[in-house]
DNA sequence: TACGATATGTCCTTTCTCGGACATATCGCA
DNA sequence: TGCGATATGTCCGAGAAAGGACATATCGTA
């Protein structure tokens, strides 16, 4: 039961806050669309659309966030994303806001 | 800059896990639909919708994580919410993702 | 050469959510 | 008696999001 409830959770985690989780993903290392979603896939079992996957990459590059350089592997182009100063930054509120969450359990 | 980030994520989580927000308050204190309302604007300054909140705790009731008592005040009816074991769950695998998110932080 | 995987993009319809309005009742105070 | 606060509830329209389809191109392998 309580397992099902953490499964639950994640999910609404990944969906509600996707672009955090991507964000956090290309921070550890820079990455295109098509292997974050097969990143979501493997690591939480979660299948992203391609669909809502590139327009949400490219707002966050177009919000500052991210970055993006082509890169050639054969014939093959790759948008490869970097995180920025600014994206940095909001990972880094993010984790401080979960912090104060499970600090303040006990809310009274 | 940062402190926005922060305002803006902690919006964003109790917009998106709003139940989980109201599971936890109640757990510290059976509380009613209105008082949850106040605790919620005083606390995080955060104006609940009454039109959303009441047909949230119903919910919330019909699925276990939540009982209620009509309490009488007065001439004044509360309908007084208590956490369920199921809500005291559910509250705790949240607790648990988000030290698996925190600890995760550098995802390789 | 045909198919599945890799790679990125748009578009449209249906579903869901949000904000606000409508509704009712009591209490305390001016 | 009229108003603001307390207290709980429903309903509807507009805007947002989700799901899936349409679109294109390359690579490797059977």
């Amino acid at each position: 039961m309580t397992e099902n409830f953490k499964k639950e959770i994640v999910q609404r985690i990944i969906r509600n806050l996707l672009d955090i989780q991507i964000l956090r993903l290309i921070l550890a290392q820079p990455m295109w669309g098509y292997r974050i979603k097969k990143q979501f896939e493997t690591r939480f079992g979660i299948k992203l659309r391609h669909g809502a996957l590139y327009p949400l990459l490219n707002e966050l590059e177009q919000k500052g966030f991210l970055t993006s350089q082509m890169q050639q592997q054969g014939g093959r182009t790759r948008k490869v994303y970097s995180i920025t100063e600014k994206g940095v930054d909001y990972v880094e509120a993010y984790a401080f806001v979960l912090r104060e969450q499970i600090r303040n359990q006990d809310i009274q």
